[in-house]
RNA sequence: GCUCCCUUAGCUCAACUGGAUAGAGCAGUCGACUUCUAAUCGACAGGCUGAGGGUUCGAGUCCUUCAGGGAGCGCCA
């Protein structure tokens, strides 16, 4: 049930009405005619555009359109008054029945929120992806929420959502990986080793190279790397996607699908892919310009197989073949992303991190390439994370091995108040994120703010029903009634949701749930707090369950979208915080 | 040099994708706890939306020039 979806339908019957009359005149475009809550209140409920955004086609003056429009309109029983504003603005005021509707719609209908927007569709959201070299530091955490927010919000918006995480285990990162845990396999059996450049130094390979060596002994002791290397990458990615999918598992980070970069290699997939992009033309031998202004040391002209990205919108052709023949690192993605596209989705979305940022406009050319424009890809990248402790940074350096995990800060400052935190901020902004304020309980760390909310809806049905009241759903939503102004205003700002849920699917921007719940809690709280000063006021009235439901079933309402929208953004909404 | 992102109140951020007088929290000042949980509520104060130009009924939002910050720029991923 969206008020505003069907609102705006009496809108469009009522144009459609005008046009009969020939008030207006034929083949208007109504597309976007919007009905949406005004920004002030005090204008009403709704508002909509639709005599400015037709004034100009109809060459009419919109104040025109608009007075022809209004008593249309309040010959609607939802409607009760209709009013010209501002430059033709046409404010609504609804009947006072349509708030009660929707708690009872949000008590009744378990899918009260949820929409038909996506049809469906195939969604395919790739994210985390980090290299499997290591575990989860801050930097992957922002992404593995983000994308994990995101994926929930479009399944709740009616998509078919696959979440993936694409392993880079077929580069020169997992060779590295390799001899470095052959290090430490070396120290496990009692050598001194040196860890130089370009090895992984960190102590989370310790138990790796243990591991090892309690599977093969001493076999691989004073042998060459053609002995070894290939075996123990296999063994040590293999051991660090379990501490990925261990962290991942601390973030309540979910995945349906591991799809691995070496699936790619020697089964003729990265192949097919770029004969397809072959066959469009798009594939020849070519030498690129230096990059401008910086030009390396070491630069010189090298004819490599470049794939024709500008002509799908990127700024210069990329290389798929290294001088000396091997695929680059962008050959797998391509195939990759072919193999996405041949699994048939309707709609891509890849999250990366902002330092993949150079690598937004081939990866959208490849797609656009391989599916003939067909599927969409939307690349979300997330700003870095700025890991503050007291003001002061704290270092995260992998080289040095002394990174800040995701496990870390799980530690510090406990999951919820983490992925809150940062999806309480747009993908693309920095984020500093000060382990000290994510670790007050109070109105500085919004997810108390909104958990506490829910928490005293709950703490009340739970002493209304040791009263022996009956606090089910059903019970409540029958007798639903709203008294006071403070009750229309909770009910007007529940009505939002499913709306709100929509336009932050379209977007794919999950921090609008995050701010709606922080702003649906304080119109909660401002209710709530009446209870302080009259009795009348307060949600439980002992001795009296009718009144009592009748009250209750509001904040009830309040909490069941709380806990779907802390839901979409994998926090937990506890019944009590003491 | 080029590409992408960012710049909004003292601080951290919103602004429903072009709508009306740009809003919250924190910090500041004042007020409210023998609580249906004060992890809360109420009030005051705080702005040339980095700067200039353009597009139109209407711009924080779109285009453009510039300034400042960030990420990246063939044979790393």
């Amino acid at each position: 049930m969206n008020l505003f979806a069907q609102t705006r339908d009496l809108v469009l019957a009522a144009l459609d009405e005008l046009v009969e009359e020939r008030v207006l005149p034929e083949g208007l475009d109504f597309a976007n005619v919007a009905v949406e809550p005004p920004r002030d209140a005090a204008h009403g409920d709704m508002a909509t555009n639709a005599a400015m955004v037709l004034a100009k086609l109809a060459k009419m003056k919109p104040r025109d359109i608009a007075e022809a429009l209004a008593p249309k309109l309040t010959a609607a029983s939802q409607i009760e008054s209709a009013e010209v504003a501002g430059p033709g603005f046409l404010n609504l005021r609804l009947a006072h029945g349509s708030w009660t509707k929707i708690v009872e719609a949000v008590l009744t209908d378990s899918r009260f929120g949820r929409s038909d927007l996506g049809q469906g569709a195939k969604v395919n959201v790739e994210y985390v992806s980090a290299n499997p070299t290591g575990p989860l530091h801050v930097g992957h955490t922002r992404g593995a929420v983000f994308g994990d927010a995101l994926a929930s919000l479009l399944d709740y918006a009616g998509y078919d959502v696959t979440r993936e995480y694409y392993i880079s285990d077929g580069g020169a990162q997992v060779d590295v990986l390799a001899r470095s845990v052959y290090l430490r396999y070396l120290e496990a059996h009692g050598q001194e080793v040196a860890f130089e450049d370009g090895t992984y130094p960190g102590d989370y390979l310790i138990a790796v190279g243990a591991a090892l060596k309690d599977k093969v002994g001493d076999a691989y002791l004073d042998k060459g790397e053609q002995y070894w290397l290939s075996e123990i990458r296999d063994f040590a990615t293999e051991a660090m996607m379990d501490l990925i999918r261990h962290d991942l598992k601390l973030l309540g980070v979910q995945m349906d699908t591991f799809f691995s970069e070496k699936s790619l290699y020697g089964t003729g997939l990265i192949e097919s892919a770029i004969k397809s992009l072959d066959i469009k033309g798009l594939i020849y031998n070519g030498v690129l310009e230096p990059p401008k202004g910086k030009k390396p040391e070491d630069w010189e002209p090298r004819e490599q197989t470049l794939f024709k990205s500008t002509e799908h919108g990127d700024d210069v052709d990329r290389p798929i073949k290294k001088s000396d023949g091997a695929w680059t690192y962008f050959a797998p993605d391509i195939a990759y992303h072919y193999d996405k596209v041949q699994r048939d989705y309707d709609m891509l979305i890849d999250v990366f991190g902002a330092d993949h940022g150079g690598y937004v406009k081939r990866m959208k050319a490849a797609v656009s390439a391989l599916s003939d424009g067909k599927t969409p890809l939307d690349i979300k990248l997330t700003q870095l994370v700025k890991l503050l402790q007291n003001g002061e940074p704290l270092k995260m350096s992998k080289r040095a091995g002394t990174f800040v995990t995701a496990a870390d800060v799980v530690d510090m400052v406990g999951r919820d108040a983490i992925r809150f935190t940062m999806l309480t901020r747009k993908n693309d902004a920095p984020l500093d994120f000060d382990v000290d304020v994510v670790r007050q309980t109070n109105n500085d760390n919004p997810v108390f703010y909104v958990q506490y909310a829910h928490a005293r809806v709950q703490s009340v049905i739970a002493k209304a029903q040791a009263e022996g009241m009956d606090m089910s759903d059903a019970a409540l939503a029958q007798a639903a009634r709203l008294d006071h102004d403070a009750d229309v205003a909770v009910a007007k700002k529940l009505a939002e949701w499913p709306r709100l849920v929509e336009i932050a699917a379209k977007t794919n921007e999950p921090h609008k749930i995050a701010f709606y719940l922080s702003e649906l809690t304080a119109k909660f709280n401002t209710r709530y707090s009446m209870g302080r000063d009259s009795d009348d006021m307060k949600f439980l009235q002992i001795g009296n369950t009718s009144e009592s439901q009748a009250k209750i079933a509001l904040i009830r309402a309040v909490a069941v979208v709380l806990s779907a929208g802390l839901g979409i953004l994998g926090v937990s909404a506890p019944d009590e915080m003491r």
